[in-house]
DNA sequence: AGATTCGTTTTTATCTATAATTTTGAACCT
DNA sequence: AGGTTCAAAATTATAGATAAAAACGAATCT
């Protein structure tokens, strides 16, 4: 979506909100005013302003016409929701990725995976795990499903960090290594239905917050 | 994505440029001057920009930094592409609704595909086809989830109207009664696997255009 | 006291002006 | 002639200024 190399101001103010957004930095419900973040980037808010509509069609704020943009709230339904439509787009791509999929990709995929495991926080471990998927992924061709893809795990992600379980530990990513063990076997459709399941369960886990939406 | 109801100037320009580029009015590649367009609404390149802005997220657009946004090109690939992601997401949409699908809304169905049948052009046969394919999914209650197929529907539009095919007549729709018999009869399995087969036929159809990409 | 209206303040949305970058084209050199 | 360099023109990107709408709060009325 946002394109790494888009060096505009514009693009570095995305980018920054998008950021604190996913990390949880700014609560969700919280009124963005582009004076304040028009002074915080040194910049006017023209540039501010074509940011939040960016925002806006990622669906990390949104935004009421000469009310302001303010950070989308999102519920325990709309987490199910993005599970389910990256389960259903990441066996998608998944398809059409798997005959393209060499040995070395797989090899740094299980190289990923092992770092993953190691990580010591939820943020790192949310990279690679992130690096996981895109690395098995990409190989489909189709730009435009990795892309709506990637900002499906940007929703993902927020949750993650919403801070849903406080303490947090690695796990050993069972499911990475069942769908590479598939994978290499060339069992595309036990891959498939492994990773459809493992992405799914991301909405199910225990202990979830049920309150996040703020109150209208 | 758009609301209805923003009646900004950003809005009307967004609605109406989208229109013109779904329609074939502007074609592929076409770059797309600020100035222009702002005289043409009679206002300021500032919410001309933020159109941009959107219509880039919508996929309607590619926009180079500093080099201002064309509209965005497609080959058949693409079309392929969206075909596959809506066949996987409206499956999912349908596969959530169906409980929630009542006799009256089956029997508006129903209407809106015999309007379809007797559409006079593409137009208003597209139009009677995406006003089917949103009212059965519509009750999933899913609303990133319907979004996201909208745009794809945009996507998949913009090929309709390409003049991919220059005679057109207006199909009697067997796939559409099919799905409806089959959730009629509360066979959800079948339902689903109709429309996935008849959402992927779109892109396979015979007389396909392979020249739309722009000479780079 | 509670609600309501009106005016002030804050914030958004848009316009006009300026700066920076790219494209275009002509002159120049080999 | 063909290519290259440099300057002029066009266009994008950003800043600063203005207008319009909404939020806020105080004063008034019931």
């Amino acid at each position: 979506m946002t394109n790494d190399k888009d060096n505009t101001i514009t693009g570095k103010i995305t980018r920054a909100l998008a950021e604190r957004i996913i990390a949880g930095h700014i609560a969700p419900g919280t009124k963005l005013r582009q004076d304040y973040f028009a002074e915080e980037f040194g910049a006017s808010h023209v540039p501010v302003r074509e940011a939040f509509r960016r925002l806006e069609a990622q669906g990390l704020v949104v935004s009421e016409p000469r009310r302001g943009v303010r950070v989308a709230s999102f519920d325990i339904a709309e987490v199910h929701e993005v599970a389910e439509m990256r389960a259903s787009l990441e066996v998608l791509a998944l398809r059409h990725a798997a005959p393209h999929l060499t040995a070395a990709i797989l090899d740094a995929a299980e190289a990923i995976n092992r770092t993953g495991e190691n990580a010591a926080d939820v943020r790192s471990w949310e990279e690679a795990n992130r690096a996981f998927h895109r690395l098995i992924l990409t190989p489909c061709g189709m730009p435009r499903l990795l892309t709506t893809i990637d900002d499906l795990h940007a929703a993902s992600a927020r949750f993650l960090f919403s801070g849903f379980r406080m303490e947090w530990e690695a796990p050993t990513d069972q499911d990475h290594r069942a769908i590479l063990k598939a994978l290499r076997d060339r069992q595309f459709d036990v891959a498939a239905a492994t990773l459809a399941r493992h992405v799914k369960w991301i909405g199910t886990k225990p202990g979830i917050k049920t309150r996040l939406k703020t109150p209208s």
